[in-house]
DNA sequence: CTCCTTATTGACAATTATTATCATCTATTA
DNA sequence: TAATAGATGATAATAATTGTCAATAAGGAG
């Protein structure tokens, strides 16, 4: 479904800031962007965005279920949109590169906690750390970061 | 291995600041501790204790793998103890509760990542999201927080 | 045990991140 | 097009995190 019906449906308007924002959610698919990196490129296409305006949509997405946060080791929160493309995240220790794993058993996960407790689980996250191709081929497996 | 090995091994010092923090985490096995949580219990042993030092404390014992942060919905960065006994999170979205998750796939997703790429896990981390069965049994299912 | 050396601490200041306020602007609808 | 209420951006206010530095105290030598 496109961003204005999300948005109307609910009651909530559709602004330039919005498309902007959504666009750049859009066109990093797969890589989790940091409020500041959505920050900036969302002032290349529209300068003089607030950063306010973005804390909000991001917000106002995440309620939507438009983005959704990502979890990595680090200290900001990233988000990625929700295109409805299930997957989780592979994060290099040496170089920060993020590659998607589109692999996930939560299925399985799931048949053990029904077994287990009578929690119901709704959703998850999931990363994965270690180090990418790149840096193993240069000997940077153990390198710092 | 004892808190003492581990810090003067590696040249780290024993103070009692650092030996508090350690038995708050200890004390917390299996429940994720924000910084205030830890600032506040240490102050109750050792009051006075600086916040400051639960930062850098913090940030020593994750170098030294005697703590690991955990990734929950929410802003905070939360912290447990290593014990070595590794496991999961499952967080109720209704009352905020943490349940131990014993169960883990890893194993089974490392050979899938294997047979696709060339990336090399070490570590990873996972959270599962729902409604606890207290929250369930009083119809809070699908209640804010 | 006492004295040195130097890591560590805590108070404080400085930064940085996030949230609140409010006048202005603008998307929506009639 | 005009009216209305939501949204934006500038600014201020808070909260979170990090840096500085004099005072303290842990660990080692003697
Ligand atoms: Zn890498
Ligand atoms: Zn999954
Ligand atoms: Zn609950
Ligand atoms: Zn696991």
């Amino acid at each position: 479904m496109d961003l204005g019906k999300r948005l109307r449906s609910r009651g909530y308007r559709v602004t330039p800031q919005r498309e902007v924002i959504y666009r750049v959610l859009q066109e990093n698919e797969g890589k989790p962007l940091s409020l500041d990196d959505i920050h900036s490129l969302a002032c290349e296409k529209r300068p003089g965005l607030g950063l306010t305006t973005v804390y909000r949509t991001l917000d106002l997405f995440r309620e939507l279920e438009v983005a959704l946060p990502v979890h990595l080791h680090g200290d900001s929160q990233y988000y990625e949109i929700n295109e409805g493309k299930h997957h989780h995240h592979m994060v290099c220790l040496s170089c920060g590169d993020v590659e998607l794993l589109e692999a996930c058993l939560i299925e399985e996960i799931e048949d053990i906690v029904r077994d287990g407790s009578d929690f119901m689980i709704t959703g998850h996250c999931m990363s994965l750390f270690g180090y990418c191709p790149d840096c193993l081929e240069r000997g940077r497996g153990k390198g710092s970061r």
